[in-house]
DNA sequence: ACTGCAACTGTTAAATCTGACAGTTGAATG
DNA sequence: CATTCAACTGTCAGATTTAACAGTTGCAGT
């Protein structure tokens, strides 16, 4: 396929309204492009202590079920990948792991049919975290030659994926995040890089008392009552830009 | 050019070892696509107070100074757009700022022969945001159709020209990160969340001197003196991790 | 001229954190 | 069996933050 009409297919991922919907794109464009299976993966931080996570797919329930219970996200090396990189990798690229766990996990993952495959991560401005697979059911030459011709549609395939899961799920606007003047802000930067309010003070030159009032209207606003907390909240909303943009 | 072929061409972004490399392909690649010029603005967090700009470009000089002098960062369309999104965007397609300011340096960005772009944010894990925009010395119909027919390409083009840059600049492995025991992460965590040492040490069933322990540890590891920059130290580092991967 | 709002300032009591003191216990490793 | 290391605990002085009190100033938009 033509990489100009397989970029307008993927558009029909800017009006779907539901996760269903999506779910039959997925289904669809992967067995386009020639796999047998797929699941897509969001890591959604809701709190630094807590996440939320999204799955679609059309892996085996047992096998995602099996994955779990085990916690093989903490050994797999697809997922060691993904929270580094944001160009695809084919499975069998993958550096083999000397940890007995995560090669024992490889080749469970293939006694569930999951043989060859390419991963594709994407992240985004919040610190959400996606995560593409398709499959085949093989390890043959042939599947590889799948896996390969596909690096450059995955790319594609996985961005507008996310894009749309975000807006399904109302991630790319925040409407309830407040907005923080830009003294808050100031403040509230050098608070988070270990400040006190009187050194931020002699550096604003400002009373230390004007330092504290912004930083109480910034945990105010935030729903906070610690400065970590606040330091917190807002990298997490991605409230506090580094500068210079 | 055939996708398979353009993403062949784009591996020549994992060999290169320097930044004036990165500079001659890009120069290259935005010509093959058929564009009169290209910038990549890379922004490296630093700390939350001062973050490191890598420009690689082939912009007049004199634009990047007044864009720069004139902070135009804070008001272009076209970083709003990036800090929210993850697919590229057509220039023409971006909403009208009501914004004086907005449209005004629109203008002036076509006097300097950017009439028509097309512009690929990128983010990858420690927050760090790259984009790559393509430029048209025109505004024809012509020009119109060169930005719409780069959009799949620039998604791979940008993806592994961030990740070049990334790996020439040690972005992608962190070996100074220092390791925090898992009783340490957890406590952070709380911290993170807002919680006292009274509150964690009644969650976690240990005493309040264990948590500030804990705490203690891993402020001499991060080697800061506050919670507070614990926080933002390590929500800087990627080190802790939401759970559950 | 009136309104709204960011920025700014002083004081004090109570809560919380920081840094210093010095150890025990249990699991894993060689 | 010796060693290493994570996890755990107590106390206290001094620093810092939090939450409460009540305002002034100057700019921008209606």
């Amino acid at each position: 396929m033509k990489i100009g009409e397989f970029h307008d297919l993927m558009q029909t991922f800017s009006k779907v309204q539901t996760i269903d919907d999506i779910t039959q794109l997925c289904h669809l464009h992967s067995k386009d492009l020639g796999f047998d299976n797929f699941v897509y993966a969001l890591r959604v931080p809701t709190y630094f202590s807590d996440s939320k996570l999204v799955l679609i797919d059309g892996y085996p329930a047992t096998w995602v079920d099996h994955y779990f219970e085990h916690s093989y996200q903490l050994v797999d090396p697809v997922m060691a990948y993904c929270s580094k990189h944001i160009v695809p990798i084919q499975w069998h690229n993958l550096k083999q792991s000397t940890y007995g766990s995560a090669k024992r996990m490889m080749q469970e993952a293939g006694d569930f049919d999951l043989k060859s495959g390419i991963t594709m991560p994407v992240h985004s401005p919040r610190g959400e975290m996606g995560i593409l697979s398709l499959t085949v059911n093989q390890s043959t030459k042939t599947a590889l030659d799948v896996t390969e011709s596909a690096l450059p549609y995955i790319q594609i395939f996985a961005g507008y994926l996310h894009e749309a899961v975000r807006r399904v799920f109302g991630l790319i606007e925040n409407p309830e995040a407040p907005q923080l003047t830009s003294r808050e802000q100031e403040c509230l930067r050098w608070v988070a890089d270990g400040k006190t309010s009187w050194e931020i003070a002699h550096m604003l030159n400002v009373s230390e008392r004007t330092v504290n009032f912004h930083i109480n209207n910034v945990m105010q606003k935030l729903d906070v009552c610690s400065r970590q907390h606040a330091v917190g909240k807002a990298a997490f909303q991605g409230l506090i830009h580094p500068s210079p943009f």
